[in-house]
DNA sequence: TCTGGGGTCCTAAAGCAA
DNA sequence: TCTGTTGCTTTAGGACCC
């Protein structure tokens, strides 16, 4: 264990939500909850504003509309968080070769594997910089943990949360974990949090006293090691920058639960082929196709086939899942669907064996091998083509953002991420003056000299307020391109205004 | 109106081979 | 030849993470 705290781990914070207020700015000060839509969506990200009304993420949606229903309910738009996350990594990666991203919006840095710090007093310099340098790019906030590992450096930048910075002093780890909750340490969930309270331990200095042997009993063995190894604060790993994917898997949960078998069937034919898409667009084949059914009642189950030899025919998946399917029993119905390939192969190495009979394994010519198509099959109603939040354009009244639409209309609010708060029309759906739109960048790019750190969209109280409807004239660079209408947007069906941005 | 989507890792059982 | 041991692979499920 190294003795200084050159492990970074940065956590921006709520980290969609932020974006979205960072990009409307009628949103900033007010609740925002970002997630799916739809009848069983879940909340991905809430604002801070939002979590006073105790609104977490992984909540259902229902309940989050219960407990705050003023708030701004938004779908996600992973293309622009992707864009921004890129972004961030760029100045990870400029303090050091060593970045392990873990998601869009967290990230390990090796500060002395960088040569950016070596003890306490440059590791918060880098960090205070990078803190900044984030706001200036991005307008947005993160918070920053320091430690000698890389579970201390993630618990310190939770406690720094939000916008700020933390540095454990190595030395004092053990004493500040031990009145600590169990849950704190990284893979003790729900369940493994019950099974020691059980046990009766509920904090980290009753889990070191407790000794590895009764971990290990208690827990396995694997599971048992660990976490004795992390409550006595000892924690090896490294930060390791490649990681290779291990498996890719697509799923769908259906709006209502789906019991005729044959349309089942067809589903499933269709995740196989979007799954090969996504294993294609990555230049991978694999051995292993996994089948996963969530019943009516919510249990899972999951059936699996290896094959021979690698693949990403879509077909020698489509007949492996369908065969999968013949093994389990859908009477009651099915919530979920998916289908996964795993045992993954670089796919260089053309299917030696061509597995469906006759099949031949060569008809990659067709799709771009890129990121998915927008689906073209959902048959989505009216707000199909306005998914509440995304960005849109007016020949007349320029860029606004979808507020919410149904009943043949589309309510749009006129601002831009430099604007004040803007202006709200309604128009029928199909105006010919409107159109979808790419996102435009949080800061505007080209920034006046001497303007120093604080730019335009920095989300915060005092928002300068140029007139209503204010137009910036957005650079075109560093805007993500088509923007993803692609990724999942639960389509919803409101009364016009119910799509709910926070009344303002 | 209960409970998303994309992953990772671990365990245990069963089959098979040496 | 029979039996027991060991170890690898496949399969299914569960916990956890963001």
């Amino acid at each position: 264990m190294r003795t200084a705290p050159t492990i970074l781990h940065l956590d921006m914070d709520a980290f969609f939500a932020s974006v979205e207020q960072a990009s409307k700015p009628s949103l900033r000060g007010k609740a925002v909850v970002v997630g799916g839509l739809g009848p069983r969506g879940v909340v991905a990200t809430a604002s801070y504003e939002a979590r006073v009304f105790g609104v977490h993420s992984a909540m259902p949606m229902g309940q989050a509309r219960r407990l705050a229903p003023n708030a701004a309910y938004l779908v996600p738009r992973f293309e622009l968080y992707r864009s921004i996350s890129e972004q961030v990594m760029r100045l990870l990666r400029a303090l050091s070769p060593l970045v392990e991203p873990l998601s869009l919006d967290e990230a390990f840095v090796d500060l002395e594997a960088g040569g950016a710090a070596w003890d306490a007093d440059s590791a918060r310099l880098a960090g205070a910089k990078l803190r900044a340098d984030i706001r200036a790019v991005t307008g947005l906030t993160g918070s920053v943990g320091l430690a000698a590992s890389k579970m201390l450096a993630k618990i310190a930048s939770e406690e720094a949360k939000p916008d700020g910075m933390v540095l454990i002093e190595p030395g004092t780890e053990r004493a500040m974990l031990g009145p600590k909750s169990v849950r704190i340490l990284p893979g003790v969930g729900p369940a493994t949090g019950d099974h020691l309270r059980r046990a009766g331990i509920t904090t980290v200095e009753e889990l070191a006293e407790a000794g590895e042997d009764e971990l290990v009993r208690l827990l396995g063995k694997a599971h048992g090691h660990a976490l004795y190894a992390m409550a006595l604060a000892r924690d090896e790993r490294s930060v390791v920058a490649e990681r290779e994917t291990k498996s890719v898997s697509v799923e769908d949960t259906y709006d209502v639960d789906i019991h005729d078998r044959v349309r089942v069937g067809v589903e499933v034919a269709r995740l196989a082929d979007r799954c090969v898409r996504r294993l294609r667009g990555s230049g991978l084949s694999g051995r292993t196709i996994v089948l996963k059914v969530r019943r009516y009642d919510f249990s899972t189950l999951t059936r699996s086939e290896t094959l021979r030899g690698p693949t990403d025919d879509p077909a020698v998946v489509r007949e492996a899942a369908a065969r999968l399917l013949d093994s389990v029993d859908t009477t009651g119905g099915v919530r979920l669907l998916g289908v996964g390939v795993s045992g993954l192969a670089d796919y260089t190495q053309e299917d030696l064996f061509a597995q469906a009979a006759g099949e031949p394994a060569e008809e990659h010519a067709e799709e771009p091998a890129g990121e998915e198509p927008a689906e073209e099959y959902r048959p989505g109603p009216v707000g199909r083509r306005w998914p509440s939040g995304h960005d849109v354009r007016h020949a007349e009244l320029g860029h606004g953002w979808v507020q919410g639409s149904g009943l043949g209309r589309v309510t749009v609010r006129f601002e831009t991420p430099y604007s004040g708060p803007g202006r709200v029309r309604t128009f029928p759906v199909d105006d010919p003056q409107l159109t979808p739109a790419d996102p435009l960048p949080l800061v505007e790019a080209p920034r006046r000299p001497g303007e120093g750190g604080a730019p335009a969209a920095s989300a915060g109280a005092g928002v300068a307020e140029p007139p209503a409807g204010a137009e910036g004239v957005p650079p075109a660079s560093a805007v993500p391109s088509a923007a993803g209408v692609a990724e999942q947007e639960q389509e919803q069906e409101q009364e016009p205004g119910s799509a709910g941005a926070a009344t303002p």
